[in-house]
This record gives structure tokens, C-alpha cells and sequence, in this order.
DNA sequence: CATGCGTGGGA
DNA sequence: TTCCCAAGCAT
């Protein structure tokens, strides 16, 4: 049988009953690729409810204003994710008169959407032949054809993409496209593949040449940098101050309490120097963690303290009441912080 | 085009 | 503990 006919016939007996895939309208199809980029299933899955929920129509997700969507988002990571969809939303109900695109090409010109995001909905809603790759079809396709070029090389993309178009021709590209990343999720797992089971067994190459666990080839490893960051969390008892994250670091557009970054971990010698504090008697500056929380990002550790300074003195501007903090997006790390100070 | 962007789960 | 990595994209 046809490489893609064995996928197809696979999916049809086991593939997971997952609410997007219950319409094939394409604002649902688009919510749910988006959530889950570089994102498991059982982690989006409660985010792909919410938003259904609060923004069902792509005119509710236009209309909303951005803090709330981010609000939705907070947790999941990739914020630009959420950025792009309100802002992708915005698009197609102000220049597409509110009718999702749907066409490939028409349909990658949306903010946040790549070539896998453009060819999963193309092919999920309006049955396009546009064959996804993500890194379910990477392994797959690696393996079953013992292909060592690395999957995150530009020679990679290319081959496997045009490889991946080679093979969707004579499928039905609906069924096929889930098949396939199902079957990458499933059985052609990263860990322990279940190749007992394997439909695909009999002309694996990989499998065939004992090159499975070596397959696929990834290059370049991060680099990872370790940051040290301060938050000052002002307190007056009943008011504290929260600042919007801007430019094009991490967390754009989430809200933190004012921050104080050095090259090491700081001493409260250090940070009374600065401009913030440099007012503030030391004796009401207290270090809330006396072990810096680390907290891991894919590309950064952040060494992290929180100090609470007590203060009558809480500007108006960015002042915000303690019973109303929970409105605010914030990182995961700060949302830590939050649930850890409220039961102190 | 190499790098930056979150978080959580599993080995 | 540490490492990998999970339905990628923007710049």
C-alpha cells in the first residue's frame, strides 16, 4: 500500500476526538493551530476552550481589546502568538470584510501564521493540497526515508517540504495532513516509538538500518544566558505599582512590577543606588525570597528576586489595587510570585 | 538566515 | 538534575 494510504487508513481507526476538529470553520481551525505551535495538545486544549468561549467569532477576537486577549493567553508562553491573532483578527474584519482567506497564499499573509500554520488550515477547511510540515512530519518522514540532512538547516526545510508535497499528491490532503501528525504524535514518537505496532514498519528505512534513535538530525544548540532580575514590588497595604512591558524582549505587553536588572545578583546595597529606591529607607526595602526563584525560559535563566518595599508614597499613575491585580496579564513567573505573597 | 521567543512534561 | 522538545514564526 501507498505511503499515504497506510496513514490515511491508520487515522481513520485512531485518530483523537479534539474539539476543533469537530467544524471545519476556519476561525476554530485557526485558534487551535495557533495555540498549539510548539505547544502540546494537553496544554492548549483548556486555552483553545477559553477562547472559544469568550471570543466565539473571529468579530468578538477583533473587537476584544489586546490586555484581555493577552489575559486569555497568560501561561501558555509565545505571547507574540496571542499579539498576532488579535492583530490577525483586526485584518481580516476590517480589510476581508470579516471572511476568512481561503487560499494558502492567501491565507499566509496573516500575521503569525507560517507555511505550517497556512498549509494545516488550507488543507483542514478548504481540502487544499498543501502539505504540512511540522516537527511530527520531520520525524516521520526522517525516519521512513533515513534522511540525515539536519531538519532545522535550510537545505532541510526545503528537502522535506518538497518531499512532503511529493507524497501528499494522490491523497485526500483533509485526512492525510492530521494523519500524518498523528501519527508522528502517537506511534513515530521521539521517545520510544512504538515500531511493534507500526503500520509503516515494512519499508522504514530507519527502522530497516537501525537509524531510529538518531533520527531526525536537529544542528545548533541554544545558547543559553542567565539574567538577574529584580522586581519592586511597592506596597501601601492596599495599592502597589505594575508597569507594561514594551519593546521586543520577552513578555511584550504583559505587566510586571517595576524592574531593576543587573549582571549578578543584586544585594540591597546595590539597588538602593539606583534611581527608583535611592529614597527609600533600607529598613523598609525586605528581599521576599532570600533564594533567587530561577526561572527557565527557552533561551534565557532568570535569576529572579522580589523586594517589597513598604511606602505611603504610591504614585498614581501606574498604581494598581491589590484586589484588582488579578486583570492583569502577567508572566508566569510573576503570577508565582503573586499566589506565593497572597498566602504569606 | 540565525536568533529570540514560554512553558510544562517526560526520560 | 539536566536535557530534549511540543501542530513555528518574525525579524
Amino acid at each position: 500500500m501507498e505511503f499515504y494510504k497506510t496513514l490515511e487508513m491508520w487515522y481513520l481507526n485512531n485518530k483523537r476526538d479534539l474539539p476543533w476538529r469537530k467544524s471545519s470553520n476556519p476561525y476554530f481551525v485557526w485558534l487551535s493551530e495557533i495555540i498549539l505551535q510548539q505547544t502540546r495538545i494537553q496544554q492548549g486544549l483548556s486555552y483553545y476552550n477559553t477562547f472559544t468561549n469568550h471570543y466565539p467569532t473571529v468579530l468578538d477576537l477583533a473587537n476584544a481589546k489586546e490586555d484581555n486577549v493577552l489575559k486569555n493567553w497568560q501561561g501558555l508562553g509565545y505571547y507574540s502568538r496571542a499579539r498576532n491573532l488579535h492583530f490577525s483578527a483586526k485584518y481580516i474584519c476590517n480589510e476581508l470584510d470579516g471572511k476568512f482567506p481561503t487560499t494558502y497564499k492567501e491565507i499566509i499573509k496573516l500575521k503569525g501564521v507560517g507555511d505550517y500554520t497556512a498549509s494545516a488550515i488550507a488543507s483542514i477547511c478548504f481540502n487544499e493540497k498543501t502539505a504540512v510540515v511540522d516537527g511530527n512530519v520531520y520525524r516521520v518522514l526522517s525516519r521512513y526515508f533515513n534522511i540525515d540532512i539536519p531538519i532545522n538547516s535550510s537545505k532541510g526545510i526545503k528537502y522535506f517540504k518538497e518531499l512532503a508535497q511529493e507524497l501528499i499528491i494522490n491523497a485526500n490532503p483533509k485526512e492525510y495532513n492530521q494523519a500524518i501528525m498523528d501519527f508522528g504524535s502517537m506511534v513515530c514518537k521521539p521517545q520510544n516509538p512504538n515500531c511493534e505496532n507500526c503500520p509503516l514498519e515494512n519499508g522504514c528505512l530507519a527502522k530497516a538500518k537501525n537509524m531510529i534513535s538518531s533520527l531526525p538530525v536537529k544542528e545548533k544548540k541554544i545558547k543559553i544566558k542567565n539574567r538577574y532580575l529584580n522586581f519592586i514590588v511597592f506596597t501601601n497595604g492596599e495599592q502597589t505599582i505594575l508597569e507594561k512591558r514594551t519593546g521586543s524582549g520577552i513578555w511584550q505587553n504583559l505587566y510586571q512590577f517595576p524592574l531593576l536588572e543587573f549582571d549578578e545578583i543584586a544585594t540591597q546595597k546595590e539597588l538602593i543606588k539606583k534611581p527608583l529606591l535611592k529614597d527609600y529607607n533600607t529598613s523598609t526595602i525586605k528581599l521576599f525570597n532570600p533564594e533567587p526563584w530561577v526561572h527557565k525560559l527557552s533561551h534565557q535563566h532568570l535569576f529572579t528576586q522580589f523586594w517589597i518595599v513598604d511606602t505611603q508614597n504610591i504614585s498614581q499613575t501606574n498604581s494598581v489595587h491589590w484586589e484588582n491585580i488579578d486583570n492583569f496579564a502577567v508572566p508566569k513567573l510573576i503570577h508565582k510570585f503573586l499566589d506565593s505573597y497572597k498566602t504569606k
